[in-house]
DNA sequence: GTACGTTCTCTTGTATACAAGAACGATGAT
DNA sequence: ATCATCGTTCTTGTATACAAGAGAACGTAC
């Protein structure tokens, strides 16, 4: 894990608090964030919630406008297709270190990962969780912490919406062949195939983005 | 720009005003940020203060220890490296996508840029600084408004270990001639080529990266 | 009936007071 | 003389009070 079990300050649980809620969805792109509520629901005062507020807002997880309040940050179409575009490449980069750097331990956890997905490709819903696994087990295979640092945070960050798309068809099946392609690649120390494979495995694109922006408005319709 | 000029929350003013002050070499790493001089110095109570050391500990520029208060972050060698790798890959990335999308102002913002830098070759402190200003200009060439941000996140980040090495021998030539090479590269199309350019241009590799390591030291004796 | 202005309320922004933990120093013992 | 332990002081963490801006609602005028 990268958020290590040591100490952690009042202001940066409930940043993980509030933060886990918006990747689960269960704060949606552009709802209010009272900061009553969320000091009542703690049980602090307005004076932790908005220190995690703040640092939520360098996360890009939520919007401050000032004397207005804060909202969970809604991402227009343009900058959705942006970062999908910018984690593509960061995962490509995973896979060419991972490639040169795999290690025995990272070898088993790539494996194990697979499996994992393998053993739920009935079930979307465990299956996108045991995806995430196994992109994370990519990260941290390229030896480079910072890297797999940024990867995990614009994983998050983009969660929300990556659940819209949940239930394409065919997505999974696809999605586990293109897995296997990727793992065959790393473990044969082709980088730059595993990259090749990878990119357009995360980026959306065409079709599939035009799907995401649908789900987009008919969320903003709710 | 990419902050812009609209309305800043007085603790969004104060995260820039201290990051500049990081960035700047003003304050080392290391080094503490006591609240109440913070306070004092900006007059403004310890409340706003608290939320823009928050920001910037989300920003990696400083490092909240609970209840033992904030000092700005230093990064161990290893760590330095793997930034310089991904900042590499990123400014690799806007090579890519510049090459595609370049449009005339772009092209006129770069060769500006470069011109700028050639101008002031004698003297390392300006090339430095124009030197960032190129920099900037592929990263908004690429067309990709986060990606752009996240290049000048982590530019930004890195800026204090890059002043450290500026009066590197032969650097500024070296470095004004890579500049050429990778202009003439995107202005011809060829992403792969400006790209293949920039990763060692960026890179602190070798040589170069024992007499950060070296400078690092050094900082960390005083 | 609609549109604009005024007032009232609700929320955010900031300072400050108080509590509690950490660092530092002093005093004593071995 | 050195180390440990206790106490003091300084700093951080949190709540709360107050100020001020934004938004809503109501009333009035056209």
């Amino acid at each position: 894990m990268i958020d290590d079990a040591s100490v952690l300050s009042t202001a940066q649980r409930l940043r993980q608090e509030i933060e886990n809620d918006i990747a689960a969805g269960h704060l949606v792109p552009g709802e209010r964030l009272d900061e009553v509520s969320l000091a009542n629901r703690f049980h602090v005062s307005r004076t932790p919630i908005r220190e995690a507020l703040q640092q939520l807002a360098m996360a890009g997880m939520v919007e401050i406008r000032p004397r207005r309040g804060a909202v969970v940050a809604s991402l227009t179409p343009e900058r959705l297709y942006e970062m999908f575009e910018v984690m593509a490449e960061l995962e490509a980069m995973c896979c060419r270190l991972a490639a040169r750097r795999l290690g025995p331990s990272d070898a088993i956890a790539l494996e194990r990962a697979h499996r994992a997905c393998e053993a739920v490709r009935q079930d979307h819903d465990a299956y996108y969780r045991a995806n995430e696994v196994f992109h994370q087990a990519i990260y941290a295979a390229s030896g480079n912490v910072f890297l797999e640092e940024q990867a995990r945070l614009l994983q998050r960050r983009l969660q929300p919406y990556r659940r819209l798309q949940l239930r394409v068809r065919n997505r999974v099946q696809n999605s586990f062949s293109e897995h296997e392609r990727i793992l065959a690649a790393l473990m044969a120390g082709e980088g730059e195939e595993a990259a090749r494979i990878m990119r357009p495995h995360v980026q959306v694109q065409g079709e599939r983005f035009s799907d995401l922006i649908a789900s987009l408005k008919l969320l903003g319709a709710a």
